[in-house]
DNA sequence: ATCCTTCGTTGGAACGGTCCAATTAGTATG
DNA sequence: CATACTAATTGGACCGTTCCAACGAAGGAT
């Protein structure tokens, strides 16, 4: 049975016919008689022939796979990108080979090196945790995309990410709208985007002659940090809450009942991201949403681009947020 | 630069010596002088030698990679189960590659199908939406795990399941041990897994003397389709709900909410399946958890014990799911 | 000096495809 | 009916590894 697969050969055999007309016939050429294909035709089926895909890519020198690395598959917000990425991907008849490195620097190289020995023709990266000199020898010598991220620039390289800063003030735009003025952030901890969201915020409020108001209170992207930070902001008694992404906020949500306030009547909260689950009814989570799928879609298209072109130039793609109002703001409290 | 990859005839040329003994030498063998291997290695990392895993595998006649599908990646569930499959995959040095039906029957199959092309030594499902025939023919000619169903058996298959009908015996246990008697099910669809938790709640309802008081609404695995069925059940005047899984159950608060009514105080709610984001304390949702990554675990544990010993015979097992109680369910209101 | 071992090294076949150049079969033309 | 051409088919080289059988060099024993 399933000892040794069937071959060419073994189809060419059953066919009686050669190796090397099997392979044209199997890949639709036109050069091969009616009477040729149909027997070969069958004869692969009857033997259930798989071509086998190491064979292929060492013979045409081309995988027709990319490498995706995805930082972390809890958090929806890669899944969403990721599901961008595959449409646009198997449009073009290119598998994907996923995997994951847990947030671990270590790892991630670990995996991407596999991803590499499979001869991947290019590497999306969905976020990263990579030092940039290891980021600049991979982008080097394999076509890279990196999504959500654009800290970090560097021949080859693309990058397919929203606009944090916009976004950011969209955010504050919103709650100023209310009537908001005592609005605090709450980071997401020591990483590029987080930064960025803190200068939107920063800029916004200045813009809206609030600079006086700023405050930043370091957190994380967890719900549990979220809380923690909800709960160290409470101090400066603030009515409305920017908080760095989705999921923190949820946490930051809790805390803020947990101290007896209402939301969004003592405190507004708005997140960031536009992950599904936001949307559920018990959550309905005020966001900054980014097109998601369209960003994997985008970093896929550039991907398949690159391939094609080996020397089309680097682009660094922004797309912009959007404001979804949902629950968790409203208009500040008018006493108080 | 990157035109073409520097190979094992490259670094032989470098290193002076023949490509065999750099094969030998990169591969750890004994029986290479300690002179050879420190200037093999030392030529392959000057080119940035990189083995080229297809040719390996042609010429190993093995892979070392696993293939795995996951039902859907927006599913918390099944990125928790994947974790399990990853970490003990990645010990014993195998990779994996990782694909997505998204629920689509023809997509899955396509997608086993590259996977299979690549010559996966082993298949895992997490679940998945295949017909039985064609499961049937997948598992005999290779090695195939599937995780949360165990309702199709075949040779060469095995199953890692939660015991469902017990995990629903827990929570309609519980729910009584709180004095609740109107008790509805919501149902996940028409999927096996769905049928045998109502199974469970059934024989369990049964066991307390509650036969005449069950009640099964339609319902499916999404937050949307949690509250639509919520809704109808309210008809029933229920005090309890017990929710094919958690994510439905969110959506399930949220319809009680929506009619004015309190949970836990005037209807308790228990989901199914211990997904992380339950534990979020604005949700809390009292469930009843898988073992989710020991899941993955064990599913990847048999798959590498059937690598190894092909005709080691197939297993089917049952992993026990156990309650965890947080605040959407209480005592019932002793009025009404 | 000759023969064995042992150690380190090497050439070449194989893995399963693709594709090019060469060959044969078939058909139309003069 | 030979000739020229086109259509269909084929052998074999090649892709980058692994691994086996064979080989040379260096001692050690006789």
């Amino acid at each position: 049975m399933s000892t040794t697969r069937p071959t060419i050969h073994d189809v060419a055999s059953r066919a009686g016919t050669s190796k090397s007309l099997v392979s044209l016939a199997l890949s639709g050429s036109p050069k091969v008689s009616e009477r040729s294909r149909l027997r070969i035709e069958e004869a692969a089926a009857e033997l259930g022939y798989r071509p086998n895909a190491a064979a292929r890519s060492l013979s045409v020198r081309r995988s027709r796979t990319i490498g995706v690395l995805i930082l972390d598959l809890h958090n929806p917000v890669f899944a969403e990108i990721l599901d961008g990425v595959q449409t646009e991907v198997r449009q073009h008849s290119f598998s994907t080979m996923l995997v994951t490195g847990g947030e671990n620097p270590t790892l991630e190289q670990a995996e991407i090196e596999t991803l590499r020995e499979f001869q991947v023709e290019g590497l999306i990266l969905i976020s990263h945790r990579l030092p940039t000199d290891v980021l600049r020898s991979i982008a080097a010598d394999v076509p890279t995309v990196v999504v959500t991220r654009d800290d970090i620039v560097a021949p080859g390289m693309d990058t397919v990410s929203n606009d944090d800063v916009a976004g950011a003030r969209l955010a504050i735009d919103h709650l100023v709208g209310l009537g908001h003025a005592r609005i605090v952030y709450l980071s997401g901890g020591d990483n590029p985007v987080s930064h960025l969201r803190a200068t939107g915020y920063a800029a916004a409020m200045t813009a809206h002659g609030l600079a006086e108001l700023i405050r930043i209170v370091p957190g994380g992207l967890t719900d549990a940090i979220g809380y923690r930070a909800a709960e160290a902001a409470l101090e400066f008694n603030p009515t409305a809450l920017f908080v760095a992404n989705d999921i923190a906020a949820f946490g930051a949500i809790a805390a803020i009942e947990n101290a007896n306030l209402r939301v969004p009547d003592d405190i507004s909260v708005i997140g960031y991201d536009g992950i599904r689950i936001g949307g559920m009814r018990r959550v309905n989570l005020t966001t900054i949403a980014q097109p998601l799928a369209e960003l994997g879609r985008r970093a896929a298209q550039h991907m398949l681009r690159r391939i094609s072109d080996r020397d089309s130039p680097a682009q660094h793609e922004h797309l912009s947020a959007s404001l979804v109002i949902r629950g968790t703001t409203g208009p500040v409290k008018s006493t108080n």
